[in-house]
DNA sequence: TATGAATGAGTGTTCATTCAT
DNA sequence: GATGAATGAACACTCATTCAT
């Protein structure tokens, strides 16, 4: 491929995810071309259909993901490293959603998708596992449970918006739920 | 209004809460219509736009789940009854959002809604306290908290079909969470 | 149906077969739409895809002709009859043509197309076979073979124009082959 | 013209007849590029519209025919070898007619087709000449009767499938009516 | 009032053609 | 000269909305 395909490729993603963010996933191909500054041909030679274009997007923002949950990996005290990693799945989980969810609803996801979403997870369990060894987090829980409640928080906020301190209680209320030990 | 026009009105209504739930908000009005028995200029007489029937039938979805929050409160014991609503709520919420979701990402919900919404608030409100009262409820959470993370567990489900035991140790996490006393 | 709707509906159909006669079955739908005065919403009401506005346009044009041949069958002289029939197959067939083509290489024809054909071999084989009584025609051939043989005439024709006098010699050497008695 | 461009030019030739052949003219000439190994543009470099690459490839088909027309008409009995060669036109035709129809339909053939198609017509004349000097065969028919009748033969069998006995006895039919002599 | 036919803008997708590499 | 990426007009088809019956 080209260097200038390559750079176009990008600029379509880059756009894709803009636009499904912002309009959902209803939002046109010609939309998506004119903020990429490219034609409509030129979407459609690099992502032959709507699906392929929705999924290449979701693997951008997946990647994305997966970079910045590893940059806060590396530093923190593993427990606040936890609470950032989650705060910022909340925060990005609408995007991925507004993707996601019309290739749940026709056929689920590809592999392209489940490859990027399985790199996400390794950096999330490997951030959970740090935070259990400090005896400060329950441990029977494990990434599963930890993607289930995200995906709620996250998805809550695509509900009506939701005022600050209330998110912020709802997600203490799940950290507390998170933090040993179960009690019966 | 005539009688049989009060009739065909609560036929479309009842259709397109149907409708939306299993096809999503995307289904065609014609769709509505021809599940109503009646002929599409008959839903437009009635709802002038797609939003309007949108948001009617959210109302009466939403009204419908206030009756049986209300049927729920009356009898048990309040902790019990606060765990049934969170699961019936859980449970209807995917329909609830298929209608809300395209109101809010058009200009919010109107009126209506509101008020329905409202309606249900009350009633989750109810149950909330009596559980409180027997101090085996955290009292630093209101009904919005309730609303924001029973919303995200119904939605986490949307979300790619999860493994029953990881539901059932997240909902755990989330109870245990609302369970007295907040930690550190 | 509302009377509306018959008109429309037939006004769809005399254009189509206009539109793919002049233009061949790549026309738009578009065209068709605007030389029947309708919107291109109306012509897919009718005709939900394109293969039906061209099965029912290729049937309205079977029966034209069927009608046509009953018309000739009814007065002239038995082998005169079956010339004029000829000539007159020959004349409608690129039209014909046009619209069948699509429909053999896409699944073959439907069923409507079917008996309309059906419809229209009845008269030819009424009026070969009264041909056939005078002596004067050959009996080893039947109404398979007069189809045959005239759809090669016919589509000789599409193929580049050709001169009357070529077109009439060659219409003889194909009568004078029709004729008894076949020799050797 | 550099060799290598000499050698793309043919290659593409011999991939446009075949694609023409396969898929019609409809073919897209990306396929046609890639069935030739080479890229779009250097189709385009060639034959800078498809109506030029139609031509040409017309024109190259044309010329295959016209060569094997030749060595038919070298060696049998002349009347044998008319035979043959209507066979063979016959079988060529569905292909032929791919790619002259778009063109005729599109303001006509061009030069360099015409001038393909003249040297098939001498072939065939001879063909027919010396057919007729066995006193075999009617001798008020020229070339033109000829192609006109082989070319309704060749697209007859286009048209819905034949049963193979009804093809035959439709040939001896056309064969009967071009011996001698005319009969009234 | 109820109906369902008509409308036409909008969508995903294809493809001949152009042009930067 | 060769390449294949970019382009955008065109197509079949959908659907919210209007309006004649």
């Amino acid at each position: 491929m080209r260097a200038d395909a390559v750079a176009n490729r990008r600029r379509v993603l880059v756009a894709a995810q803009e636009v499904f963010a912002e309009q959902g996933a209803e939002a046109s191909t010609e939309e998506v071309a004119r903020r990429a500054g490219v034609g409509t041909g030129t979407v459609f030679r690099h992502f032959p259909t709507k699906r392929d274009l929705l999924e290449h997007a979701l693997v951008a923002h997946l990647d994305d993901l997966a970079e910045a949950a590893r940059a806060t990996a590396s530093g923190e005290d593993p427990v606040e490293a936890l609470r950032t990693l989650v705060a910022d799945m909340a925060g990005r989980a609408p995007t991925k959603l507004a993707m996601a969810e019309p290739l749940l609803a026709d056929d689920g996801l590809g592999e392209a998708s489940h490859a990027a979403a399985e790199r996400v997870r390794v950096v999330v369990a490997e951030v959970l596992e740090r935070a259990q060894e400090t005896g400060r987090v329950r441990r029977d829980v494990g990434v599963d449970e930890i993607h289930f409640l995200v995906r709620g928080i996250a998805q809550a906020q695509a509900f009506l918006p939701v005022a600050p301190e209330v998110r912020r209680r709802a997600v203490e209320v799940l950290l507390d739920g998170l933090r040993c030990a179960p009690r019966s």
